[in-house]
DNA sequence: GCCGTTTTCGGCCCGACTGTTTTCAGTCG
């Protein structure tokens, strides 16, 4: 069986749905392909598993025909149509995509037309009159590719939540500053907390709809207007990202609210869940369907979110769960979990001082902890290995060791600092430190920081080997990903988990806004196998302390509670979840 | 191509904005 991932399933389904576009197939098997490419991003068993045992066309989204096709990509590795089809379009083609106002339909246009491939042939199209002349097209179209080719060439791609969070709060601050404004909301994927976002959605509520706008389109943070119309605006800013603004009246706030909040797949189940009661559902209203399938009930009144979830048969769903997935049925049956919040944390592991590659001391470190209101803080300085890193060998280590517990004499019990180390796995699995080093230390952290390169089964086997000694608490960062900078190495996410369940070890949320790492995507199925999670910042910096608050948020879309998250323990009941696996 | 509490055919979410048109197609979210 070739090593195919489930991402790479996603990557194949949604590049055919994207040639069938271009080859103007029904759209509604494009919408198919889509929806079963989402359907194994959200997927969370092994799919190595269900293709061995038959059972591909069980999962949601995908019937008897996508069934074959996964199968015989995981299988081979290969996948005949898929190979065919591509063999039809000059590989630059797709690039197209990326530019802001091609679609399909103008893609398609300037290739059979022009013979344009790629986005610099375009480009020249544009500038000498060959684009312009096309039927349906016009001087605006084309100066508006060229604006939009050259706009990729400066804000390429995603922002990381991380990057944009301080904006976004203070835009909605201002919207709130103005007057007659009633509610703002930053909908979108920002408010969902995914790791990314492409573009920020905020919503207003307001009786003077022209003030907003004009307030919007002439922010300071603006660079340039997109779009600007009675009800939509979009603007750039200077960071790069794009702002998207709604403003509605407050009767339809909570429909406007939760179409722009999403994602794309929940709503459309929304939606069909108000059409199955006779009802239409969208941005302004829910109202009588005018066509109804079903002897139409009479249409609640809503005043907000929950009122709306509450007449569509289901609990409310916090907007980090609504991914598409296993939220229905959860808030149907009354299962949703209380998600984790902030305030929860009591202390956190994972974190580093001047004596590796920290900016803050011991003393600052544990000052910052105490002002945000923690009874702990773990340090986990590098190993030796990690030379890049000003990583600590074994004397220098135990003397941090001593520092801490003579710093904890003084905190008086009030607070305390625990003794750690992020310790290195070797290429082979092996650890930086002896057990008898380990042995003194309150706890233990460890990472993968070289060899990436590896096989997805020899690091899977490395890092399991690792997890079996008995004075590792928990696997910090387990893919090593940086959001948009550098790929997950290879790793079997699901036999990491078995592993951390079989052996009691831990798995960290490393809650640096570069990683967000173990990913939301897992989290459920280490629940379900009684993991815990650690919500760590991997803070190199007193600031940094507060990456906390993105990792509440990426456990919060993991369904993470309380109970799931050691770090919400209180001294005194924390040594012993710490010390757990040593007996 | 998927799917089923009026089921194996005939549906499949829907509105705003732009640019090119003169009533609509394309794109986006």
């Amino acid at each position: 069986m070739a090593d195919i991932t489930k991402d790479q399933i996603a990557d194949v389904l949604e590049h055919i749905a994207i040639m069938l576009e271009l080859k103007s197939e029904n759209i509604f098997k494009i919408r198919a392909y889509q929806n079963a490419a989402r359907a194994m991003e959200t997927f969370s068993g092994n799919i190595q598993q269900v293709v061995g045992e038959g059972k591909v066309a069980e999962i949601d989204g995908v019937g008897k025909g996508l069934a074959e096709k996964i199968t015989e990509y995981v299988l081979t590795g290969n996948l005949a149509f898929y190979n065919i089809l591509k063999a039809e379009f000059p590989p630059g083609i797709f690039e197209m995509f990326d530019i802001s106002g091609m679609g399909p339909k103008k893609i398609q246009l300037v290739w059979q037309q022009l013979g344009i491939t790629t986005v610099a042939e375009l480009e020249a199209a544009c500038k000498d009159g060959r684009v312009a002349k096309l039927k349906g097209l016009g001087e605006k179209t084309a100066a508006n590719i060229l604006k939009a080719i050259d706009d990729r060439k400066k804000h390429a791609g995603r922002f990381r939540i991380g990057e944009i969070a301080a904006d976004a709060e203070r835009m909605l601050d201002d919207l709130r500053g103005i007057e007659d404004v009633i509610r703002v909301e930053a909908c979108g994927s920002f408010r969902r907390r995914r790791e990314t976002c492409g573009d920020l959605d905020f919503l207003v509520s307001t009786n003077a709809p022209d003030a907003v706008s004009q307030f919007f389109v002439k922010h300071e943070f603006v660079e340039s207007i997109i779009a600007q119309g009675a009800t939509k605006s979009s603007v750039r800013w200077k960071s790069g990202i794009q702002a998207d603004l709604r403003v509605v009246k407050d009767a339809e706030f909570p429909f406007a609210q939760n179409y722009f909040t999403g994602s794309k797949e929940h709503n459309i189940i929304m939606r069909q869940r108000a059409l199955a009661r006779g009802w239409t559902l969208n941005e302004y209203r829910l109202g009588p369907d005018a066509s109804p399938k079903v002897k139409p009930l009479p249409v609640p009144e809503i005043r907000q979110e929950a009122d709306l979830y509450r007449a569509l048969g289901l609990d409310y769903v916090e907007p980090e769960l609504r991914e598409g997935g296993a939220e229905f049925k959860a808030a149907e049956e009354h299962t949703l979990p209380r998600l984790i919040e902030r305030e929860n944390l009591r202390g956190t592991f994972h974190n580093h001082t001047t004596a590796s590659d920290g900016r803050n001391s011991l003393k600052e470190m544990a000052d910052a902890a105490i002002e945000l209101g923690l009874q702990y803080l773990g340090i986990a300085d590098h190993s030796k290995s990690s030379f890049q890193a000003h990583g600590l060998d074994e004397t220098r280590l135990l003397a941090q060791v001593a520092e801490i517990r003579a710093m904890n004499a003084d905190f008086g019990g009030a607070f305390r600092l625990f003794a750690g180390s992020e310790v290195d796995i070797m290429k082979d699995g092996s650890l930086d430190f002896p057990d008898e080093v380990m042995a003194q230390l309150d706890y233990v952290v460890i990472s993968v920081h070289n060899v990436f390169s590896m096989s997805e089964k020899d690091m899977t086997a490395r890092i399991i080997r690792a997890m079996e000694n008995k004075y590792v608490t928990m696997l910090g960062h387990l893919t090593g990903r940086l959001l948009l900078q550098r790929d997950a190495y290879a790793v079997d996410a699901p036999a990491i988990i078995e592993a951390a369940a079989a052996t009691g070890t831990i798995i960290e949320l490393n809650a640096n806004p570069r990683r967000l790492d173990m990913d939301w995507r897992w989290w459920p199925l280490a629940k379900e196998k009684g993991v815990k999670c650690a919500i760590n910042p991997d803070a190199h910096s007193t600031s940094q302390l507060q990456f906390l608050h993105f990792g509440v948020g990426t456990a919060r879309k993991g369904w993470l509670t309380r109970d799931d998250v050691v770090n919400c323990l209180p001294l005194g009941k924390i040594e012993a979840a710490l010390a757990a696996k040593r007996k």
